[in-house]
DNA sequence: GCATATTTGTCCGTATGTATA
DNA sequence: CTATACATACGGACAAATATG
């Protein structure tokens, strides 16, 4: 009833995997549009997925067991958090981050950043920073990169969350995911998070010490470092 | 538990208009489902959807002239941009701002501005500010309120856009789509937009002059009677 | 508290217009 | 230019959840 249809070989550009699950048939079989959105989350997370890869509706949702209704409403999601673009009558795609969209994710991290250490400090969100802190150690104790990369991400989440505002929150998770679509060409993630794990921790001691300045210029010299980093390995 | 039911006629609170559309019919014939987005937030601009307002599928896809699937994806929209709110099998509501998203939307718009009047200013976007003073200029002129309302609107997004950050112009875009849920309520628009044509455009002189410490303070002190009024006129 | 009616959430099959090979 | 593949939209159907009497 259902005609598949299988990509040829040797095209070149991005192709969508035969099976986006492991386990075959009804990865989210439960599944709402949210669990669908999640599924795609991480199979683009895991590199299952790389940056330019079409999506088509009917082998998509075929692959993951939901209806093409159902399909479109998780792409709206993941098109708004930047992970997917959409083209008119084209179809959806895995986005894939250009450099001038990494300077600009960049760029807005620097202002909700610094906003959020110059401001007035939620004492809950200096919780969350100590926390991230010894979640990256714990991370790196254990050897794995990619829960340390994850750690980092909390760390700088809970910065942006000293400044006590959902909207500058919301704004800093989806500038984080698309960071996410950057880093799945990265191999080797040990030299670009181990570095910072020590600097997290000074910040955060400067944080809980009250001393904004020196926290905002370790903050500055991490988002210098990490953009240039991320952006002569992009290529 | 206290769950908003919804009202009764002679409630006093909002119910779906029969009639979406003076036209009747076929609304959005042509339509897609940005374009019933594009209804629904003229609608609700216009005050005729106010917030807490209930948009059955069943009635609000009738009316509109479009089937149940394209509203939907139209809700998906709406939801995104902060218009409409959505309860698990409970529906979309018009939504309705809080004191707390006020202020909250307050505090990023500080931050955006501020960030992108001391930041390098992308000389394209400093003459759209200037474009901006002289349309709400002109809209005085004419006696048009809600004309000024929306180059205030212009005015604000070009000084963000003086950061040249697509990410922050969005954001932006964002804010001032969920502002305009506060200000249905607002019956005289006058004393919320004359004051501050002159203001804006000595800011844009002192943008100009490269004067930004200047420019910040009248910012500055812009933002905080605009929310303080906004805020009072909200109860 | 229970039974009924309404609405949402999901899915299917089809028709149509558009972009690409 | 023709043919194919595909996105978009429609209407109908059913199960699940919610609201109503």
């Amino acid at each position: 009833m259902f005609r598949r249809v299988e990509p040829r070989a040797g095209d070149g550009a991005a192709r969508l995997p035969e099976r986006l699950s492991s386990a075959g048939r009804a990865l989210v079989a439960g599944g709402g549009a949210d669990r669908v959105a999640e599924a795609l989350r991480d199979l683009v997370a895991d590199g299952a997925l790389v940056p330019g890869t079409r999506l088509p509706e009917d082998a998509t949702s075929a692959s993951l067991g939901v209806s093409r209704n159902t399909l479109r409403e998780a792409f709206r999601l993941l098109v708004r958090e930047g992970l997917l673009r959409h083209e008119l009558h084209r179809g959806v795609f895995v986005r894939s981050l250009s450099a001038a969209d990494v300077a600009d994710v960049y760029r807005f991290r620097r202002v909700l950043e610094f906003a959020a250490v110059d401001g007035p400090h939620d004492p809950v969100a200096l919780q969350r920073v100590r926390q991230a802190v010894e979640e990256g150690g714990a991370a790196r104790r254990a050897g794995d990169w990619d829960a340390v990369g994850t750690a980092n991400s909390h760390f700088h989440s809970a910065v942006v969350a000293l400044a006590g505002s959902p909207r500058m929150d919301e704004s800093m998770r989806h500038l984080l995911a698309e960071l996410r679509l950057a880093f799945v060409v990265v191999t080797d993630l040990r030299p670009f998070h181990e570095p910072y794990l020590e600097e997290n921790a000074r910040i955060a001691d400067h944080l809980e010490a009250g001393e904004r300045g020196r926290a905002g210029r370790l903050l500055a010299a991490y988002l210098d470092r990490a953009e240039a980093q991320l952006l002569s390995a992009h290529r």
